[in-house]
DNA sequence: TCGACTGTATAGTGTCTATATACAGTAGAC
DNA sequence: GTCTACTGTATATAGACACTATACAGTCGA
């Protein structure tokens, strides 16, 4: 039985639930953390696991594979496809530090410090680095 | 005349307009751009520059207001208030740190390499100790 | 008190989120 | 072959959200 990969839901985060399924999985797809070629759980399995409807999980699976990561095959299931990333579009790069700006502004206003922000961003800098 | 923030609505990304809205303003507020007691453009003359409805900028006003951004007052216009930073929440620094990592992980799926994303995040970490 | 400016309230349209429920493909047991 | 138990898919519905149109109400200076 395919083991369920560690996602939680927060059903309190702004972030609706199919966005939660996208952003964890995507996020371990590039960390490598889900290799290519492995088998996913079915919607219902990880539907039970993650407390929501399997057509939610249905609808991130499918998110995911309009954007190159999953390849579904009704009645057999759903797989991790190598995906090889794109060059960045013209301002992909400048959507990246708009982005990154309002999430620290926006954590320095939910009382997150200037010196928890940095080390953060500098210890994450470093790994990725490596 | 009240000048209108250096603000750009975007219609083709996936963040509706008035979060774009709060976003930005509330990203200016944390880093100083836009003092408290600084009064800002009305709805409709902050609308007509961005390009949408009134209602939309009033509604991202709103928000801001019940975050302690700002105060309006009905017939006179909006303003800027000295907003202290609450203490962070029990989860917001995880929080935070799970946002940043799927942030990183989508902009390296869309094809921003790993080293202009740590240079980003070095450079931001060296501003933000200063 | 008029007029031109403020923000507010309500309703209508379209989209998104999540669920329920019925449908259809696959593969192994027999 | 054909059950059976598992896959993913499609459609309908309810509720929330995003956005707009339009009417309303407060403020202030001429």
């Amino acid at each position: 039985m395919t083991p369920t990969p560690r996602i939680q839901i927060n059903l309190d985060l702004e972030t609706p639930a199919n966005r939660q399924i996208v952003d964890q999985l995507r996020t371990l797809f590039v960390e490598g953390a889900i290799a290519p070629g492995q088998a996913l759980p079915s919607v219902r399995r990880l539907a039970v696991d993650l407390g929501v409807h399997f057509n939610t999980v249905a609808d991130a699976y499918r998110m995911l594979a309009d954007d190159g990561w999953l390849e579904i095959a009704h009645g057999r299931g759903v797989r991790v496809l190598d995906r090889r990333s794109p060059s960045a579009s013209a301002d992909a790069n400048g959507q990246f530090r708009q982005r990154l700006r309002h999430l620290v502004a926006e954590a320095r206003a939910e009382g997150v410090t200037f010196a928890t922000i940095a080390r953060e961003l500098a210890s994450l800098s470093e790994s990725l680095k490596s």
